[in-house]
DNA sequence: GCGACAG
DNA sequence: ATCTTGTCGC
């Protein structure tokens, strides 16, 4: 079955046309939430990615550094990473992380010379009040698999107390619906919060994150993607004041 | 009106 | 998100 061109291709929004408002951004949410995919859509993953981006503080230029890695599947090792630096799109908004951070990930995912098969993003998936949390945002417009990893609840409960060890889940239920999984990675850590981004379903997306730690609290992808951001700012910042 | 609110 | 070194504890 032939899969739609992805929005990227389609002219959707971040690549060709990008919000300038809040207000615009939140009417183009529904069309992007439609194009996900809740189910398994991807074939083996031999390449992991790994996304996320780091901001100063305050910024009245509102810089974005961007990066992604890549690792090996089975040895989680490091095998490249790329970079990307966009200003000027929208503040952080909970509910439009998206907006703010998609474009310059895209960029950075374009710079990669080997395109992960599948990408950690540091942040929520479908675990998002319109169903288009950043992991879903960036999966629609790239068309590649992703699986949201966030530090904190942006909507929805636990449905029971986690146990202590590492392993230990338990559903993050919303309005009724289970829209992702709170796990606990290591023992004395707040758990994360694991959602489908695009073209995987909830049990793979928890398997794969589950492949992918090893013995941090985050998994290895965003982990990496994190440190790579944060550098990419600073070396921004020594380099331009 | 009040409280919540990824990064 | 970020400001930030050492330090308390398993």
């Amino acid at each position: 079955m032939p899969r739609p061109p992805s929005a990227l291709a389609a002219g959707l929004p971040t690549g060709p046309a990008e919000p300038a408002t809040a207000a615009e951004a939140r009417r183009l949410q529904p069309a992007l939430a439609a194009r996900v995919v809740a189910e398994d859509a991807l074939g083996a993953v031999r390449v992991l990615g790994g996304a996320d981006v780091s901001t100063l503080r305050f910024d009245p230029t509102r810089t974005v550094h961007a990066a992604m890695v890549t690792l090996d599947a089975a040895s989680l090792a490091p095998l490249a990473e790329a970079g990307a630096t966009r200003r000027g799109g929208l503040p952080y908004i909970p509910g439009l992380l998206g907006f703010r951070e998609v474009p310059a990930l895209v960029e950075a995912f374009q710079a990669l010379p080997v395109k992960p098969d599948l990408i950690l993003v540091d942040g929520h998936g479908l675990a998002h009040p319109k169903g288009l949390g950043v992991a879903c945002h960036l999966g629609v417009v790239l068309d590649r698999p992703t699986i949201g990893v966030a530090k904190s609840i942006l909507v929805g409960d636990v449905a029971a107390p986690l146990g202590p060890e590492p392993g230990a889940q338990a559903p993050l239920v919303w309005q009724g619906r289970v829209l992702g999984v709170a796990l606990r990675t290591r023992r004395g850590a707040n758990p994360v919060y694991v959602s489908i981004g695009h073209r995987v379903s909830l049990p793979t997306a928890l398997r794969l994150v589950q492949a992918a730690l090893r013995g941090g609290r985050l998994p290895e992808p965003t982990r990496l993607a994190h440190r790579a951001a944060g550098r990419l700012r600073l070396a921004a910042q020594a380099g331009a004041g």
